[in-house]
DNA sequence: GGTTCTCTCGGCACAGTGTC
DNA sequence: GACACTGTGCCGAGAGAACC
């Protein structure tokens, strides 16, 4: 565990002690950020959701919270947006291991639940919706809100090379940690503000974690299967980051649009050439809309 | 023909990391 | 604790070869 290539402000102790580091708390205001303050002309917004579990068909979602933000193009945000937030009635008690991790009581949300029309016009106001682990906020979401399919997601946690940026861990309170700020964590409240601190900030290069993922998010891609290749070129395939598909019974992976025909000649090298009952790749198109899903 | 060994072809278990 | 995903390494069923 090392806060030493962080390539964030946090600050040392007072008196230059390098063996102490002082963190934030978060207060993520409403309004105006920034330089060029509330000019940026595109429109994001940080989701988070709270559930009773994590199985999609028995549990509930008992917390909602979402802001939006402006950004412009060098994707630096630029105003924020006031939080929105709802709380809903699971109808059934909240387990106690949710309960302590959420600090979300029966009595919170009794008889209480998510404005539907609001929350769906919120979300669909946004040129992008991003969730910290956004397989499984945009799950639940598309599941409760019938107006929320079809939007342009972005995950704060698998499209941001953190690691190559100098984190550790990809964990949202960890990484918040390491850009030198504390938060009340694991309410969708906190998380939401937590998530947009995240994207604020600037790498050593000047970048923003929220260029990087703008710019890794709309980059479209393809999932390449190798379907029909032999058993004897399977480390090959793993190798290359392939990885295999029980349900399809192929070897797939996914790679950028620009890396595609360079792909098609490596199968065609590696894999179709010694393969008798090979069926040749296919190619499916992913976007920001079929993401995630 | 029966038994044992080896190879093929995936499949599975497990650890690690993330979510609630 | 439950679940999802990834990476790594080992396991197992079936087929064929080798041996007696």
């Amino acid at each position: 565990m090392s806060f030493s290539n962080v390539g964030c402000e946090v600050a040392p102790a007072e008196g230059g002690d390098s063996s102490v580091r002082i963190l934030h708390r978060l207060d993520v205001q409403e309004g105006p950020t920034g330089e060029g303050a509330g000019k940026g002309p595109h429109v994001g917004l940080v989701l988070d959701v709270e559930t009773t579990g994590l199985d999609f068909e028995r549990d509930a979602i008992i917390e909602l919270a979402a802001r939006r933000f402006r950004y412009d193009d060098e994707g630096v945000i630029t105003h924020i947006d006031r939080p929105y937030e709802w709380t809903e009635d699971p109808g059934k008690p909240i387990p106690p291991e949710i309960a302590a991790l959420t600090g979300l009581r029966d009595e919170d949300v009794a008889g209480r639940f998510i404005d539907d029309e609001a929350a769906t016009r919120l979300l669909r106001s946004a040129t992008v919706v991003i969730a910290h682990h956004s397989r499984f906020d945009r799950r639940w979401v598309e599941r409760r809100l019938d107006g929320a399919q079809g939007l342009a997601w972005a995950c704060s946690m698998e499209q941001i090379d953190w690691r190559g940026r100098g984190f550790d861990g990809r964990s949202l309170g960890f990484l918040l940690c390491q850009a030198g700020w504390f938060h009340d964590g694991h309410r969708a409240g906190a998380d939401v503000d937590a998530v947009i601190q995240l994207l604020r900030h600037p790498f050593e290069d000047g970048r923003t974690a929220l260029a990087d993922l703008l710019e890794r998010s709309a980059r479209p891609s393809w999932v390449v299967r190798a379907v029909g290749a032999d058993f004897s070129v399977k480390d090959l395939l793993r190798s290359r980051g392939y990885r295999w598909d029980p349900a399809r019974k192929t070897w797939w992976t996914e790679v950028r649009d620009d890396e595609r025909v360079r792909e098609e000649f490596w199968l065609a090298a590696n894999v179709y050439s010694t393969s008798a009952r090979a069926l040749g790749p296919t190619f499916e198109e992913i976007s920001p809309t079929t993401r995630f899903l």
